[in-house]
DNA sequence: TGTACATCAGTGAACGCGCGTTCACTGATGTAC
DNA sequence: TGTACATCAGTGAACGCGCGTTCACTGATGTAC
């Protein structure tokens, strides 16, 4: 067991928090802000092993991607499973966006990462999975998946700029449920439609 | 008259001129590749020359936004008079984004310039009121543009990310006219539905 | 239980680079008289 | 028409900075015997 007061000079799992690091700094200065420096300045360990656990800074780049997809798929499925609502999922996706921005912000700009790794591929995968509602969705689908995935992907990006006008309030998620309503959703799709107590 | 041969001392126009190649710069490589050294050398001029006409690097970025402020509105507002339908509206903004990506970056990521900006403000305002049809939207017209306008802001971040499933096709405009249908517009919003031909 | 050795994890210094900003300057143009 | 002078437009060099990457190294851990 190595003594308590002084810092080892093993970190235990720096890796994770390196990746822990990364996303608190892109969390307050923005993607353009994370340097591997700034990362291992936050960290408390030299730069030179953010480059060892990562490779370079693309490598930890696509790192928070990939922890990103996941997470979305994750809480785009738990949303699904928990309301049986297509329009809570859209709810979730706002709200990953929100508590999650660093994430997001990262995910979808690829040109930050290396967009082809197959761990991004896969986790994204599995995210347009739950955004489509079907691995292999019919051109309706396709048509009605794309323009839910369209509106709370803007809302999210605007609300994230602070673009939109302030009197749409302060609450996200709520937002996100009232426009989710204006969208129509054939009935086959759309689950149980919590809005209305069904 | 300037001799035509050999460039003249002063350029006539240079401030327009690194406007320009700055739209091209964040064209080919993004905000992020946008320097005032790269600029000057895509115009041809010594870099403090682009500090001289804009004061800083947030003051050309600024510039760039302004520009694309003013032109947004401008087609918003030119889509309305030609069409008198809300969808086309919409189609425009997502056509803005596609043919304007440069500006379309700058304008949706404020840390990059001044966003308190008067002008920006000014311009700024003039497409908010296209997107929502008036200046002060009550309730109802505010939750239905930020519908609208989260749908094609959605649809244009998702398109220039290149994050859409490959089947949605490559005619973003027809994407945007296409999901605008599931959009439920109350009719008074509507303006001539060119969908039906009416 | 000990010992040699391989491997893993992290360090610190060095490198070359492009950057934003500043500043004294010079070339060109406009204007007052 | 000319001349002096102010102003505008653009230059070139210099500065200090943070960066990504590389590399020889050292400390710590695990393993074979």
């Amino acid at each position: 067991m190595p003594a308590a007061a002084a810092r080892p000079y093993h970190h235990g799992d720096l890796r994770r928090a390196l990746l822990r690091a990364a996303v608190e700094t892109i969390g307050d200065g923005g993607p353009a802000a994370m340097s591997l420096r700034a990362v291992a300045r936050r960290a408390g360990v030299s730069h030179a092993a953010a480059a060892y656990h990562f490779g370079d800074k693309a490598g930890l780049l696509t790192a928070v991607a990939i922890e990103g997809y996941q997470l979305l798929a994750g809480e785009l499925e738990q949303a699904w499973a928990t309301h049986q609502a297509y329009a809570e999922v859209g709810v979730a996706y706002v709200r990953f966006a929100v508590r999650h921005r660093a994430h997001f912000e990262v995910m979808y700009q690829p040109e930050l990462y290396r967009a082809d790794d197959p761990e991004v591929l896969a986790a994204r995968a599995a995210t347009a999975v739950r955004l489509y509602g079907t691995a292999r969705p019919d051109p309706g689908q396709l048509a009605v998946g794309t323009a839910a995935w369209s509106l709370m992907h803007g809302l999210a990006m605007l609300w994230l700029d602070g673009n939109l006008p302030p009197q749409v309030g302060s609450d996200p998620e709520a937002v996100a449920r009232t426009i989710a309503g204006y969208l129509e959703v054939p009935p086959e799709l759309r689950g149980r439609d919590i809005r209305r107590g069904r």
